[in-house]
DNA sequence: GCCGGAGTTGCGGAAAATGGAACTTGCGTT
DNA sequence: AACGCAAGTTCCATTTTCCGCAACTCCGGC
């Protein structure tokens, strides 16, 4: 296994719970000798990976990695008219508003507009949530066959309310109604009291989809509010569809 | 040299101007076979660093780099209070705020927080700006001293405007002003039309330090505005010195 | 069908990574 | 102050990977 395989799985251990990483830490997770996670480090802090926190013995992320992600969309002509709707749609209705993308069953934020709002949802860029249950992750899945589908959930969901399709089925049934529609909806599902619309939107050229997404407090939101919100997202979507091309979308809405 | 040396200079060729890379592209910029750049970027895409674009001949940085990216500042106690004070100083001001840390003789934006007002910085989260010509850099120098300072600039300035230190003595004189008021202050450098304030914070335990900055257009700013923007920064920053225990801070104001 | 640019693959020599064990360091205990 | 202990590093022979060259494939344009 080369190098940059470990290097990767050495970064695959940092989550939100564990932001640094020691060389025992390391050797453990990845159980490889400690000799050999000793000088891993050492090496990907040498190239920029990883930084040495001033104890000296705690490895984190280095800012090239920052540098970095955020070119990640930069040559996403998709991205950038995506993230620009979702400002918009922000600046409009108030509420909190990301960009994400799917990478088999999970969903990934990419970027991340905080509302006027009391939503405090802490931080979802390069956070994963399960896609069969929200908003986004329904919404991208919508424009695979459910063929496709079908072969990306082998297993049975984990569905983490019950609000969220209980079954395959009803995931579905529920896909079935975002393409009728165009937007997809999430009531308390991954985040409890928040609520949820999400369109996608992609480049049928490249297989890039993006989802844009409005999330908003359960509670506070009407039904006439979420109404002309479908809408605007659903107008942001058409807007972007016909500027990258995607005549698909014309189809479906 | 070893792969991750490699694979980091690679990581290091996507730039705003080029977010993605061709092989040919990649072995022209780092002088190596285009045999050797095509294994690499195949094997840096195996291990998640970059992935392939739908062409199938375009690399980017992959989903990966954005995950790890986000976690960067997660293990840094400092950076989440700064970050939580910045976004307090762009709710009540409405100009735009971002954290930065440095990195040599340049600094790199960490957090980005868009203010109300109609400063639209594209993104400065990731981009590197000259050290000795920003608010935010002198800020974060002003806690070096002036022989270390000495020591990172051997060279003749390069100042991008009339109003940026032309030399290193007037460099040293704006420094020594930070330490005296607490906080930086620039007009019209880096970013035409735009003036901003900064103000250090750092833990001297471990040498880490961060920049709080706010950015607004140079044209609507008033003197008393000003005046109350940097006091609250002062005391935000004097918050988060008490919080984390530096004793330097009190001393500094 | 030929050309040229872009990208990939086979091969031997060269360089690097690996794991075990010995060694050093830092720290709290007795 | 010596000790024990855990964390981390270094040494070294072995194994694996990487490198650059050259030959090769692929694909669009003419």
């Amino acid at each position: 296994m080369s190098v940059l395989q470990t290097a990767a799985k050495v970064l695959r251990c940092f989550t939100r719970d564990r932001p640094v990483l020691t060389v025992t830490e390391a050797a453990e997770l990845l159980a490889m000798p400690k000799s050999t996670a000793s000088r891993l480090l050492r090496a990907m802090r040498d190239a920029g990976f990883l930084e040495l926190r001033a104890d000296g013995r705690r490895y984190a992320p280095g800012v090239m990695m920052v540098e970095v992600a955020h070119l990640y969309a930069g040559g996403s002509r998709l991205f950038q008219l995506a993230d620009q709707a979702v400002r918009a749609l922000v600046d409009r209705f108030g509420h909190t508003g990301y960009v994400s993308t799917r990478d088999g069953t999970e969903v990934i934020g990419l970027s991340h507009h905080p509302g006027r709002n009391a939503l405090r949802v802490v931080n979802t860029i390069g956070s994963r949530l399960a896609a069969d249950a929200s908003a986004t992750g329904r919404a991208l899945l919508a424009r695979l066959a459910d063929r496709e589908i079908r072969a990306l959930f082998p297993g049975r969901l984990a569905p983490p309310s019950p609000t969220s399709p209980q079954d395959f089925d009803e995931l579905l049934a529920r896909i079935a109604q975002v393409r009728r529609t165009g937007h997809a909806e999430s009531r308390d599902e991954s985040n409890r009291g928040v609520g949820a619309l999400a369109v996608a939107v992609g480049d049928p050229r490249t297989g890039e989809a993006l989802a844009l997404c409005i999330a908003y407090p359960e509670s506070i939101i009407e039904r006439l509010e979420r109404t002309e919100m479908a809408d605007a997202m659903l107008a942001e979507a058409a807007r972007i569809a016909a500027e990258i091309g995607d005549v698909s979308w014309a189809r479906a809405s």
